[in-house]
DNA sequence: TATGATATGCTCAAAGAGAGCATAATTAGG
DNA sequence: CCTAATTATGCTCTCTTTGAGCATATCATA
């Protein structure tokens, strides 16, 4: 049994949010995700990736999960004698560790059409209509790309569904509405990056939006103690979508996730709110529970 | 920015359910899971993969999904001057193709304490008693071990939980109580495997058991048309469970996620039950709603 | 024809989810 | 001090979903 040899190389999608804005963790002015060489020193490749982080963002990561790994032979950075790998890592980081610093780039930059906070984006109508003219330009497969880009984009009834994100920017590749696919520089939807790295970081997003759903991570995402809105607004950053203020609180009371630390905070000038603090024994007790999202129509 | 050199191989879960009973493909007389190298010639990996498999069972791939890239410092066959890369997959396979041919191994017989179909198994108890013992042997981490031990193995009043058979043969490599963690074979609970093998096997049930409850992928390991009751057992052959049966088949037509032959199987002994088949078009309209477990406690 | 076995239909209660009303506790402005 | 605006928090109500189990249908076999 022969074995094979290549390239290998580590890709980060570092996640924090800051001002009710999700953020990544950039290089080269937003154009590409931080990379770096797959260590030989470290005994794991997470412990190797964590110390490389560390040392390139001074954030501590506080949650670290293996994404996916890339080796297709038509990726960008290919080099002749052997293909690359790469393996992508998911990490979250602390809101106040991560904060505004250059390199880190709001990632509805790259994907405007995921932002339904403010209620269906305009451009998803550009989107729609040109996915029909590439759905039309091809008979035979007409009506299968016209139901799929209407179950994506939630036009079949089912409503938008927030962890479709892979799924639609795979979808706009395919129909070369993006740069990366080889469509000129105009016809390109949001912003573009650096070979696949837009990709890998819609895979991001998407793990990042199922995950907060059945395990309590958003809470790497804040800082020690918090509100309920805080961290209500955290977790609709990340969904891209508004939630039923009341229900979610009731949600996370009856789940058991915090509890109150006996501070209030009166900042947001109306009645003070309750600060609370994440209880890591959840963690332990059970690994299950994430955080449910009560939808809203606002 | 350098890139760093690795060996890299694939390896293989594959997975069928004959005669109610989920079973693996494997080599070596049921030793180590099938691998191979890290072919240059194929555009994607998955391609590669599927002919590889394909040549190597005589059996088409229904469904392949990336699983996981391992490439610790201490697996097992590390070649000096550089570290191996093994990108794990999971690969469903139609019953009848992947049938009872040599090299296919009842998963159970590797995790003989993940099968609760029959009710509670009797390992379980001592399982226990060494975990226990285990527990004790550190003061310092006493508390954490036995609540760790109690959640995972449904002892905390969550009651067993089939998604977390990773986190169980996690638990019991670390206690000690594998042979692959270096313990003697005479402590070995279960079928030992090659190297990390059954680790990754464990990933790949973990992964399909946690699956079928979101993505209409069973039908990749039934025949065109079947029973209900059929569809129920392999169900239950990957969760380790028994369902009730009413609820089951109300969930499945509710969901509209088969339809009738119009034929019927009387081989039972009972009355005939009706034949279904999957309806592919699912696949497009959402590619959600997977297959929900109506638990039961017989 | 009676019995056993599986298939299939239906009901009922408890738990969960979606929406919205009502009240409480502040700050800002007159 | 009084009022409006704003956010926090408590509670209710309805509709759905889930868990359980009873009842009936349709076959094979003794």
């Amino acid at each position: 049994m022969t074995i094979g040899f290549a390239h290998a190389e580590l890709i980060a999608v570092l996640v924090a949010v800051t001002g009710d804005e999700p953020r990544v963790m950039t290089i080269r002015s937003g154009n590409a995700l931080p990379s770096g060489p797959f260590e030989m020193g470290h005994r794991t490749l997470q412990s190797g990736l964590r110390e490389w982080v560390q040392e390139q963002t001074e954030h501590p990561v506080g949650y670290l999960e293996q994404l996916y790994t890339f080796a297709d032979r038509d990726r960008n950075n290919d080099i002749p004698g052997g293909r690359t790998i790469s393996i992508s890592y998911l990490g979250l980081v602390n809101e106040q560790s991560g904060a505004g610093r250059p390199g880190w780039h709001g990632w509805y930059e790259y994907f405007p059409w995921e932002d339904h906070r403010q209620g269906r984006p305009a451009v998803l109508d550009e989107i729609m209509a040109r996915l029909r003219s590439w759905a039309d330009a091809d008979p035979a497969r007409r009506d299968h790309r016209h139901r799929r880009a209407d179950f994506t984009f939630g036009l079949d009834g089912g409503g938008w569904n927030e962890d479709l994100a892979l799924q639609r920017y795979e979808l706009l590749y395919e129909a070369g509405l993006v740069s990366e696919a080889g469509c000129g520089a105009e016809a390109n939807l949001g912003r573009a990056m650096f070979a696949d790295h837009r990709r890998i970081l819609a895979t991001g997003i998407a793990r990042l939006r199922a995950k907060i759903k059945y395990r309590p991570v958003v809470f790497e995402l804040m800082p020690e103690s918090f509100t309920l809105l805080r961290l209500q607004r955290t977790i609709e950053a990340l969904a891209g979508l508004t939630l039923h203020k009341q229900n979610f609180r009731r949600l996370i009371e009856q789940q058991e996730l915090v509890e109150e630390t006996g501070g209030t905070e009166s900042e947001t000038g109306g009645r003070p709110a309750k600060l609370f603090r994440f209880r890591h024994t959840v963690l332990e007790e059970r690994a299950l529970a994430g955080t449910k999202l009560p939808l809203s129509r606002n």
